[in-house]
RNA sequence: GGGUGGUUAGCUCAGCUGGGAGAGCAUCGGCCUUACAAGCCGAGGGUCACAGGUUCGAUCCCUGUACCACCUACCA
């Protein structure tokens, strides 16, 4: 029963993983009668291992299953993995870079298997990685994004829309990786300033004997120029609209158009080339007035055929050979120096180019729409409130969502294209024959879906979607989906407008948005910085309980987290503290006995003072721990807990008790031993969702506990706060004598006064029933401030060798006469003087230097004359103290 | 350019609906007191970014300014 010395976190942690999971207690079980809660874990990616960004997510998830669960919830918490397209595709090429080979050496078939093994060698790390935190997940339903069930959910839904009209294929200007050699969509463009020039080009207009001067960045687009814009309201130009103007170099005539939308008169010269086929603005000017769109750029990032003579060359060289032969033509009248941002890919930061291209789109603004007006009603609550901002800015401006990707790895698009006819079937199933002309000559699409298509639906496709399964009858809608701020585009507004579609409800019922984990520079953790931290680190050193504990503790609603091994060693010690209480009141029990709790010693009438006190606080302990689990404020319950854990049950309430202990009243002890018990007993429930495996090692350890001896304590239901006993007018008259012992304590600190030395104490009281209430507990006075007499007065005229502290129920005065050695004190405070004079001295010959005076900053000028003062009002009060002992 | 958040002790940050300025870590002083030195006792330390306003009273509400961070747009 006597606990071992130190607690061994690396034995017991993986003991009651193994122990929980193997008794089924991470199990979902919809038909179990009670409630239901749900979270989907929001998937990593297989690709990765898990940071600790993943960590702060999984314990706030974890805390929240396991506080449901005790509270009587049937929790689903549903894990799984991504196959994140991209992001994994690049993984296993660059493997396969090592060994020379590429995706296209391999084939489409091969690489994908390549990619398969991959994932399963990475899928088990992170698995291994969740189940060390000791995260409650129901691994049995674990899922994939390229399940088989989760693929047929991405064709159904693929299908449905395309049939609903709402997803099309287009001619339209994306984001091209020429390194990729995708198409990524407007999030995963990263846009980054660099120096660069504006050129100025002229261009002849036809029939005039006029040019005009226009400013670009990217000259070399020119080839595929299809008009000039100006504005219609600009005198110098204005005119000119319905002429022609000169492509040189083309020697194409292109018209000069008048567009308020994409000039503004005031940038540049106020005339703007336009290039349908290559940029943003001027595709949607060239819808704007029909013109042509000519594509000069392939997919590799060279010049095409459309650019005649220019063919084969990359853009950059393109773009020095255009400016050479222009200027050779007196074409180019200015080149300036101009830092404009330049997108790129997010993945591999190759600059993006737009290109034309034929894509997979969905129309989103009808999906769009309620998706807006679920979060606007409140049917979906956002903690903290002011993503929604975020969330609504985005939503009201959202443009459609191109979802093809050309790439291997992913959801291949379910659509068919006929050879012979054309015709383009999308299915659900392979087609064999063509729909409209019965050709068996097919080819479906190469393409494949954004990873964020099948992420978009996370939330029911992992229940079994498009069956009726009883776990989608039951668990959706989730209760919360928790993630990073930092997807919410990318994944949670996909995820309500793709729920509400095809569930016909929302998702989830709040979304909670935790910062982003970041190291103790404040700087981002990536791999490339090499400021990643593995989890696995931590909790092989300082345990799963620490760094769980250190995470719930942070402000995980401020933006940013930043995160120091100190923090963590910090709720180690925290454990300890745990564990030794425990070994503590453990010791007061005989080896040899087998306790059985006996109600009727437990029983107001035989509590100490100490004993109500403790249990009041712990009352308002479970009070503070429910709520502030209940409204996602998890640091303030972990604070909570912490706080009356070692602040108040060990400070206090085990050093009050141990008289009792140590004494030899059985009536007395045996109360105290059920009310240890009870604090304990409670504690470790209220820290397990924190702490769950030091909580379930020490509650195994507890000789009884007060509603049956459960299997474990993960199972127990949650401390109720009525169920223990409240004194709240007690507990505050006690507070009293805490304070009366904390300023007594402070006066033999102040005044060196030997631990050992026993005082008397003369306590002037301001109403008469304190008298009574601090009589009562002099006892306590005696252990803790080595009080040996307090006598009770209504006034008291204190000599010059009395210390005195005013309390809240009156003023303490203890008389230091042969209490302290007046000459070791003398001593004592001569020698401090004779150190702070030093630095006294210090600073003020620097004060008194010119040069420092001239020279240094202010701000250091005035440290300096603050710390002057302060060394002069130290030795001022020892002076004083000094005067008072002579 | 648009938007959001932040600015509180040396550091990292709490402070919910206006009235006490707080925690952890760090620092300093004293303790090996039989659960714990990963500990115990005590102490110092802040014009709550700046300037106005509302109020009996503002860290908190309003207006403006400065700086920091992030998101978004993409300006030829």
């Amino acid at each position: 029963m006597i606990l071992d010395k130190h607690y061994n976190h690396l034995e017991s942690e993986p003991k009651w993983y193994e122990i929980w999971e193997s008794k089924g207690y991470f199990k979902a079980n919809p038909e179990s009668g009670k409630p239901g809660y749900s979270i989907v874990l929001p998937p990593p990616n297989v690709t990765g291992s898990l940071h600790l960004g993943h960590s702060v997510m999984t314990v706030v998830q974890d805390v929240l299953s396991r506080y449901k669960r005790m509270k009587g919830y049937d929790v689903l918490w549903l894990p799984g993995t991504d196959h994140a397209g991209i992001a994994t595709q690049m993984v296993v090429e660059r493997e396969l870079a090592k060994e020379g080979v590429s995706r296209h050496d391999l084939g489409r078939e091969k690489f994908l298997e390549k990619v398969w093994e991959w994932k399963h060698k990475n899928g088990s790390r992170i698995t291994k990685q969740l189940r060390c935190l000791g995260t409650s997940l129901d691994w049995s339903r674990e899922r994939f994004t390229m399940d088989e069930g989760l693929s047929k959910a991405v064709k159904e839904v693929f299908v449905s829309l395309y049939e609903e009209k709402l997803i099309y294929r287009d001619n339209y200007i994306i984001n091209w990786c020429p390194r990729c050699q995708t198409a990524i969509s407007d999030l995963e463009v990263d846009y980054q300033d660099k120096p660069g020039n504006l050129w100025h080009l002229l261009y002849p207009v036809k029939d005039l004997d006029i040019k005009l001067e226009i400013a670009t960045t990217r000259p070399e687009t020119m080839l595929g120029d299809t008009a000039v814009a100006v504005h219609p309201d600009d005198p110098r130009y204005s005119h000119l609209i319905g002429k022609f103007a000169m492509l040189p170099l083309m020697n194409r005539e292109i018209p000069i158009i008048g567009d308020a939308e994409l000039v503004d008169m005031e940038f540049g010269t106020g005339v703007v080339k336009v290039t349908p086929a290559h940029d943003f603005n001027d595709f949607a000017t060239g819808k704007r007035h029909n013109l042509e769109q000519i594509n000069v750029i392939d997919e590799t990032g060279h010049i095409n055929e459309n650019g005649g003579k220019f063919k084969g060359l990359h853009v950059l060289e393109a773009r020095k050979v255009i400016v050479e032969e222009l200027t050779s033509l007196g074409l180019i009248s200015k080149i300036e120096d101009y830092s404009h941002s330049v997108g790129h890919c997010d993945r591999c930061k190759t600059v993006v180019e737009p290109i034309l291209s034929k894509q997979w789109f969905v129309k989103i603004e009808p999906l769009a729409k309620p998706a807006i007006e679920a979060v606007e009603t409140g049917k979906i609550k956002m903690i903290p409130e002011h993503h929604k901002k975020t969330y609504f800015e985005w939503m009201n401006n959202i443009k459609d969502w191109c979802i093809s990707r050309q790439l291997w790895w992913g959801h291949q698009i379910p659509a068919w294209y006929c050879h012979d006819c054309g015709e383009v079937v999308v299915s659900r199933e392979t087609p064999l024959k063509c729909t409209k002309c019965g050709s068996s000559d097919l080819k479906q699409d190469s393409d494949v879906l954004d990873t964020w298509f099948s992420s978009g639906l996370w939330p029911f496709s992992t229940m079994g979607w498009p069956e009726k399964t009883p776990d989608l009858m039951k668990y959706y809608p989730t209760d919360v989906m928790e993630t990073g701020f930092d997807i919410i585009f990318f994944w949670v507004a996909r995820m309500i407008m793709m729920g509400i579609k095809f569930m016909d409800d929302i998702p989830f019922k709040t979304v909670y948005f935790h910062g982003l984990v970041r190291d103790e520079k404040g700087q981002k953790m990536s791999k490339t910085k090499g400021n990643v931290i593995d989890p696995l680190e931590i909790t092989d050193e300082f345990s799963a309980d620490a760094l769980r504990f250190t995470l719930a503790m942070l402000p995980l609603q401020s933006r940013d987290i930043k995160l120091s091994k100190d923090w963590i060693a910090g709720y180690r010690n925290f454990i300890n503290k745990i564990y030794n209480a425990t070994k503590f009141a453990l010791m007061q029990f005989d080896e040899d006995k087998v306790f059985e709790f006996n109600p009727s010693e437990y029983v107001e009438d035989n509590f100490s003072p100490v004993d109500k006190w403790i249990l009041t606080r712990l009352e308002e302990t479970v009070e503070k721990v429910t709520s502030g689990i209940e409204e996602y404020r998890l640091h303030d319950s972990a604070a909570a807990i912490y706080h009356f854990f070692w602040h108040e049950f060990c400070d206090w309430y085990i050093e009050l008790i141990k008289p009792t202990f140590f004494g030899d009243n059985e009536d007395e002890k045996s109360v105290a031993r059920r009310v240890i018990i009870k604090v304990l007993d409670v504690s470790l429930k209220l820290l397990h969702p924190f702490m769950p495996f030091v909580t379930e090692e020490l509650w195994q350890h507890l000789p009884f506990t007060f509603d049956g001896k459960d299997e474990s304590i993960m199972i127990t239901p949650f401390p109720e706060k009525n169920a223990i006993p409240s004194f709240k007018t007690d507990a505050d008259n006690f507070e009293k004598v805490l304070e009366i012992i904390k300023s007594i304590r402070n006066i033999r600190s102040e005044n060196n006064i030997k631990p050992s030395q026993e005082i008397k104490a003369y306590f002037v009281i301001e109403t008469s029933d304190v008298e009574s209430i601090v009589d009562e507990r002099k006892e306590y006075l005696n252990k803790l401030a080595r009080v040996s007499e307090i006598e009770f007065r209504t006034n008291y005229e204190p000599d010059k060798n009395t210390a005195s502290s005013k309390v809240s129920s009156g003023t303490i005065y203890i008389p230091l006469h042969g209490l302290v050695d007046f000459s070791e004190e003398i001593t004592r405070l001569k020698k401090e003087l004779a150190r702070i004079a030093v630095d006294f001295e210090k600073s003020d010959n620097k004060l008194k230097n010119p040069k420092f005076i001239e020279n240094a900053a202010i701000q250091a000028i005035e440290k300096e004359k603050q710390k002057h003062a302060e060394f002069l009002e130290k030795i001022n009060h020892i002076k004083e103290r000094l005067d008072g002992l002579n």
